[in-house]
DNA sequence: CGTAGTGTTGAATAAGGTCAAGCATTGTGG
DNA sequence: CCACAATGCTTGACCTTATTCAACACTACG
C-alpha cells in the first residue's frame, strides 16, 4: 500500500459523479488535502478503528467494504467500482468507522479529508443535494439488505438475486455472473456450501442451468420469481 | 386513524429538531402543504407500497416503524418518539416506501410534502446541513443494526443490549427496560422466547436479576461486556 | 379476586453452518 | 498446446442454533 500527493487527479476526479458539480478553486481545494494510495489485490486498505475522519473515492479498480464480527465472519456492504464514492456516512458524523477495506484486485483510491467535503457542500448547494441523495440512497439500500438478511431465507435471497439479472418481463435469459460465487453467496449473507446447495436444488427442480463456473441459464424465470416472494 | 388541516401546528412544529432552522415564511409554506394524523394504539398509519411522497413527524406518542415480510415476520427498524422526523430516506428519492407503520399509543403525526422539504433544502443551508446529518446518522445506525443482526449470536446481542443501557464505567447498576420485553426482543431480532432464555441464563449464571416486569439488575457488568465481545 | 395481557419453560423441529473430502475450471509455465 | 497447480466449487455427514408450538405462571389492573 502506497501513498502519494496527487497532483495529477484534478481532471480525474472533476469527471466523478458528485464533483463535476463543483468549481475549479473549490476542487483544487479539496485535492491539495487528499491523498493517493495504491494497493493490490488481497491489501487491507482500513480497518475498522477510530475515529473516521474522510472520505474515499475510487479512481481505478474494486474495493471490497465489509463489516468484521470478532469471530472472523465477513458481512459484505458494499462493492465499490471505479467512480464510487464512499464512507460518508462516518466521517459527517465524526463517529468510528465500523466498515473493514480490502483491494479485490490493483486499485487506486483517492482520500478526502471530510472537512473539504463540508467545505464543498457550504460552497455548492448542489454538490450537497447530491451528497444529500447519495445518503439517502444508502439508507435505503441497507433497509433493503436488513430486510434480506434478516426476513428471507436462503432459498428466497437467492432467488431474488437471480431474478434481479434478469429483464422485467422475460421468461427466460441467459446472464453471466459478475463475481466469484464466494462473493455473491457474502452479498446474500449465505455461506458458499449453502449458495451452492440451492443453485443444484434449483437445477435439479428445473428453473436453472449452469454453464461453467460463471455463466447461468434461468429457464423458469415465473417460478423463480415465485420462489422469490415466498 | 383522523386527518385534519393543521392550522395550530406551527408552534409545535418550530419546536422541533431541525425545523427550528427555518424562516417564518417556509415554515409557514411546509405547514400549508401538511396534514394532521390522529391514530389509536396498535392502528396501521401507513402500508409499505407505493412511491413515498411525504416526511412523517411525530407530534405526541409512539410510532412502530418495521419491515414486513410476506410470512408475517416483523423486523423493527424504529421507534420514533415525539419530535423524531423519519421517511426522508425513501421520500427524498421519491422511492417506494418499505417500512409499515403502526401507533403504539395514541399518537398525533404531521406528514409534510416532500416538495417542501426539498423547498427547504434549498432556502436553508443549514437546514440542508442537518438533513445530511440525520440521514448519515441513519446509515450509521443501519449498518450498526446489520452487525448486530447478521454477526452477532442471541447471546451477544442481548448483552450488547444490556451493556448500553448502563453507564460506561459501572461494574454494578438497576436500570428499568422502557420498552416490553416482546419489543426489545423484535429489536434484537430475536423471537420472546429466545429473549427470555438468554435472560434467564444471564440469571442463573448470576450476571443478572430481574426485579417484576421491567426492572432488571445487572451485577456484573464486565463479564457481561465481555459476553457481548465474543 | 379475576382476567387480560405478558412472560417463561420444555420438547420437538427446521434451517443453516461447519468440517472434510473430492471434483472442476482456469490460467500459467514449460 | 498441454499439463499441472491453484483456486474455486460441490457434496455429504454432522452439529449448533434458534424457532415453533403448546402449556403454564406471573403481574398488573380493574
Amino acid at each position: 500500500m502506497q501513498c502519494e500527493i496527487p497532483t495529477p487527479t484534478i481532471p480525474s476526479l472533476r469527471g466523478i459523479a458528485p464533483f463535476d458539480l463543483l468549481d475549479e478553486p473549490v476542487l483544487r481545494h479539496m485535492i491539495s488535502g487528499s491523498r493517493l494510495i495504491r494497493a493490490s489485490r488481497g491489501e487491507i486498505l482500513a480497518q475498522a478503528h477510530g475515529i473516521a475522519t474522510d472520505v474515499h473515492v475510487v479512481l481505478d479498480g474494486e474495493v471490497k467494504r465489509y463489516l468484521l464480527s470478532s469471530s472472523g465472519n465477513e458481512k459484505l456492504i458494499q462493492i465499490a467500482t471505479a467512480g464510487d464514492m464512499f464512507g460518508e456516512e462516518f466521517a459527517l458524523l465524526g463517529r468510528p468507522c465500523m466498515t473493514t477495506l480490502q483491494a479485490l484486485c490493483n486499485v487506486r483510491l483517492l482520500t478526502l479529508p471530510v472537512e473539504a467535503i463540508r467545505a464543498a457542500m457550504a460552497a455548492s448547494p448542489a454538490f450537497c443535494a447530491a451528497i444529500t441523495c447519495r445518503l439517502a440512497a444508502t439508507a435505503c439500500e441497507l433497509i433493503a439488505q436488513l430486510q434480506l438478511c434478516v426476513q428471507l431465507n436462503s432459498t428466497q435471497r437467492v432467488a431474488q438475486y437471480l431474478t434481479q439479472l434478469a429483464p422485467d418481463d422475460a421468461e427466460h435469459c441467459e446472464i453471466r455472473l459478475d463475481n466469484d460465487k464466494q462473493t455473491i453467496a457474502a452479498q446474500l449473507n449465505l455461506t458458499p456450501e449453502t449458495f451452492s446447495r440451492v443453485l443444484s436444488r434449483f437445477a435439479r427442480e428445473g428453473l436453472i442451468r449452469t454453464q461453467g463456473r460463471r455463466g447461468l441459464v434461468l429457464d423458469q424465470l415465473s417460478r423463480l420469481r415465485r420462489a422469490a416472494a415466498n
